[in-house]
RNA sequence: GUGGCUAUGGUGUAGCGGUAGCACACGAGCUUGUGGAGCUCUUUGUCUGGGUUCAACUCCCAGUAGUCACCCCA
């Protein structure tokens, strides 16, 4: 024995993470189970891989900052350096480069990974998170991000949000690259500076970012002011030079916009601050926001990456692909009350009236397993009226006392706790009721 | 990683430099085959480690955790 073995451990987590009982899971599982339902819906296929990574997978796109302070990395006892997955974009990139001959494109791939991230936990940012990532790889056309976005949208719809409850923004980086490097002249830093302070547009006060957008931007500053301040797609368009209104990634918009119209999707915005932190974007990129402002997080995020699996040394992939984390989707339908009121999954709780009744209880529970019922017995040999309290409190809905009377007659009172209901019946019947 | 605020039974909360209350939950019971109410009783606590003091849950410092902001963003 150790000496310190008398020291008491601490029943705490580890920093930023969380246990899930058996509530949290019931919440859990039917956020996870909806989000499958909507998804296969669209024809995508659940994959999966291991949490861990060659940290080298997110040196390539993501920095070297991001691997020595927002990950978990560390090196094993074969001195390779291994990461936690922070997220699955890499991951499935990688998976699809390395089989994509045998792959018949296009592919549509979803998972449910948890993630991991090393930062200063939260409210709605958490060290572990799970988070569903759906990618639609092969499609060149914009209708791949039109179906990805209708995907979230028809999430959000699945869990019973109305339209009025959240928008779509989307941006382009077409558009943003267009603006900043043809559009403005800018230097590569300054591109950088500048997309930064854009993005942080909404926590700051409209005179400190013109201040300090002033700086950088120089001459150009007023087309770039009512650019970024342009209320809608139509009056940043008609902002730009004429002849810069046909750009591509302004196309694509438009169309992108028009086309999920079609699809009776309208809650959809244009955002010109939207930037979304990860190089590997090419094309489109949306997030999805609750309209109630006290939830600033974004619930789904998400664009096409149409280079990212040259990174292994193949050829380009056109991909499109959104995540959505758990914790933001938990708060958000907590928020507006669509998290449903858990059952326990036990239908049926036998309470034993006397020791020599548990065998043929017992048997009894065998044969209404064997018809698809699930069922608990009571052991605890308490008085009758605890063992029903215990199923009541635990929300088991049905109860049937079995003792003397109901072995010698064949016939079971099934009692319904929440109306107080009780039936009498013979064996067959009751996997029937129990299971209404 | 930086800064602010916070930390009391399982949960939610009082309190005071002088031996910690309350509510709910949990457990036992209210006489033995039917729950939800009520009543009685029991168990359980000052986050950890230092310091000041005759005395610290209370004041100070550090750590840890939560939370908010920054950083960053899935």
């Amino acid at each position: 024995m150790p000496e310190n073995a008398s020291k008491k451990l601490s029943t705490d987590t580890y920093k930023g993470v969380r246990d899930f009982y058996p509530k949290d899971m019931a919440v859990q599982s039917y956020i996870f189970s909806t989000w499958k339902k909507v998804v296969e819906q669209f024809g995508y296929s659940e994959y999966s891989a291991s949490v861990l990574e060659p940290a080298d997978l997110y040196r390539a796109k993501s920095g070297e900052e991001l691997i020595n302070e927002q990950t978990y990395t560390f090196t094993d006892r074969g001195d390779r350096e291994v990461t936690l997955r922070p997220e699955m974009t890499p991951t499935v990139a990688r998976m699809v480069a390395s089989k994509k001959r045998e792959l018949s494109f296009p592919l549509r791939w979803y998972s449910i990974p948890n993630l991991f991230r090393y930062e200063q936990p939260q409210r709605g940012r958490l060290r572990e998170h799970w988070q569903l990532n759906v990618d639609l790889f092969g499609v060149k056309s914009l209708q791949a991000e039109v179906e990805v976005i209708s995907m979230a949208v028809e999430i959000l719809r699945g869990f019973g949000l109305t339209d009025t409850q959240f928008e779509v923004r989307l941006n382009n980086r077409k558009i943003v690259n267009f603006i900043l490097n043809d559009v403005l002249e800018l230097s590569a830093d300054k591109s950088h500076a500048l997309a930064k302070l854009i993005d942080r547009k909404a926590k700051m006060s409209a005179e400190d970012f013109d201040k300090k957008t002033e700086v950088i931007v120089g001459l150009k500053f007023d087309l770039f002011k009512t650019l970024i301040n342009s209320q809608n797609f139509e009056h940043f368009v008609s902002a730009l030079p004429v002849p810069l209104r046909a750009h591509e990634g302004i196309v694509e918009t438009q169309s992108v916009i028009e086309n999920l119209e079609k699809l009776g999707i309208t809650n959809v915005r244009f955002d010109q601050t939207l930037m979304r932190g990860f190089d590997y974007y090419t094309g489109t990129i949306f997030e999805v926001f609750d309209t109630n402002p006290d939830n600033r997080r974004s619930i789904f995020g998400g664009g096409r990456y149409d280079d990212l699996l040259a990174i292994f040394g193949q050829e380009k992939v056109p991909a499109v692909g959104f995540g959505a984390g758990d914790v933001v989707m938990k708060d958000l339908l907590t928020t507006y009350n669509l998290l449903p009121t858990t059952d326990n999954q036990t239908r049926l709780y036998i309470a034993i009236a006397d020791e020599s009744s548990m065998g043929f209880a017992q048997d009894l529970a065998q044969t209404l397993r064997e018809s698809g019922v699930s069922v608990a017995l009571d052991y605890s040999g308490k008085k009758i009226g605890d063992q029903i309290k215990y199923a009541d409190k635990n929300k088991i809905p049905f109860v049937t006392v079995i003792g003397a009377s109901e072995i010698a007659s064949g016939q079971f009172k099934i009692k319904h706790l929440e109306t107080g209901v009780e039936v009498s019946t013979s064996e067959s019947e009751i996997a029937q009721i129990v299971n209404r």
